[in-house]
DNA sequence: TTTATACTTGACTATTTCTGTCGGGTATAT
DNA sequence: ATATACCCGACAGAAATAGTCAAGTATAAA
């Protein structure tokens, strides 16, 4: 099971504009600089927040990204969700008509991811940009 | 995010196995016709799970396989560990000694990996074949 | 008004991972 | 003997990932 590197990036990104979530726009580069991500990547990236209103943006010279809401108004989920980031475990859910495995019925195993995706979406549901910020703000980091 | 087939296969096949675990062993090629897994693939798998010594093998015509331990003694984390199936977060987690993304500290969201590692983690320690069983039994699927 | 900054969009591509397949074995019950 | 079924490693097509690249447009500042 993996989380990838899109969903990290804009975790992290957004974080990085919280911190300096002023009046001023950030632009993606300094975010770029900063965290050491591709820049051609976080325009895909911030395109997606954008679209989803998770973020606004400024364009022109002084332009960049701002916070289209509240720190604590921003959930893991929401952020994950615009990146199209989701949890995948069974197949068969798609096709939800058929069962499993090609076969008519549900596989034996249904339920446990289903069980499984609403665990994990728990945690995403109940973390904020905010709880992130003051954890982070404890640990000294960066 | 996502579970590969690896993962759910091992699932599969070994709830299959428990519920036929009588004395005498399964072959892979019933598990494969019952569950529709390809039986080369479930080869790969079961090997894996015979290193982990979650499962024994018994060669030869009326052959196949049991399960080593009592359902309840087997965790899903067991199994997932078994077939190399991991939660992966952060990459910078093998680099150890480096910080994430090739710099010096850790990145700012390297705590939330961290803790939705062992959030997942938890899951599938605190869940055992028993449990899927007596679930599937309520649910009476397949 | 020119220019540099920075967002916008879509196509494209190298790499990696996944999901198996295939071809050869070996052990054992009948 | 022979069929069954485990054992093992190499290989390969397909899909997803992780970006790159190119060609814009809008705006602030000089």
């Amino acid at each position: 099971m993996k989380l990838t590197s899109k969903g990290r990036y804009a975790v992290m990104a957004l974080m990085d504009l919280a911190k300096f979530n002023s009046r001023n726009p950030v632009s993606l580069r300094d975010i770029s600089l900063r965290q050491g991500i591709s820049l051609d990547f976080l325009e895909q990236i911030f395109s997606k927040l954008k679209r989803n209103e998770i973020v606004q943006s400024i364009r022109g010279t002084q332009g960049g990204y701002i916070l289209n809401k509240q720190p604590n108004e921003i959930k893991l989920a929401n952020i994950f969700h615009a990146v199209d980031e989701t949890v995948k475990t069974v197949k068969c859910k798609k096709e939800s008509k058929k069962g499993c495995n090609g076969k008519a019925t549900k596989c034996i195993t249904h339920n446990l991811w289903d069980e499984l995706e609403t665990h994990i979406n728990n945690f995403f549901e109940n973390k904020s940009l905010e709880d992130l910020l003051t954890s982070n703000k404890e640990n000294r980091i960066q």
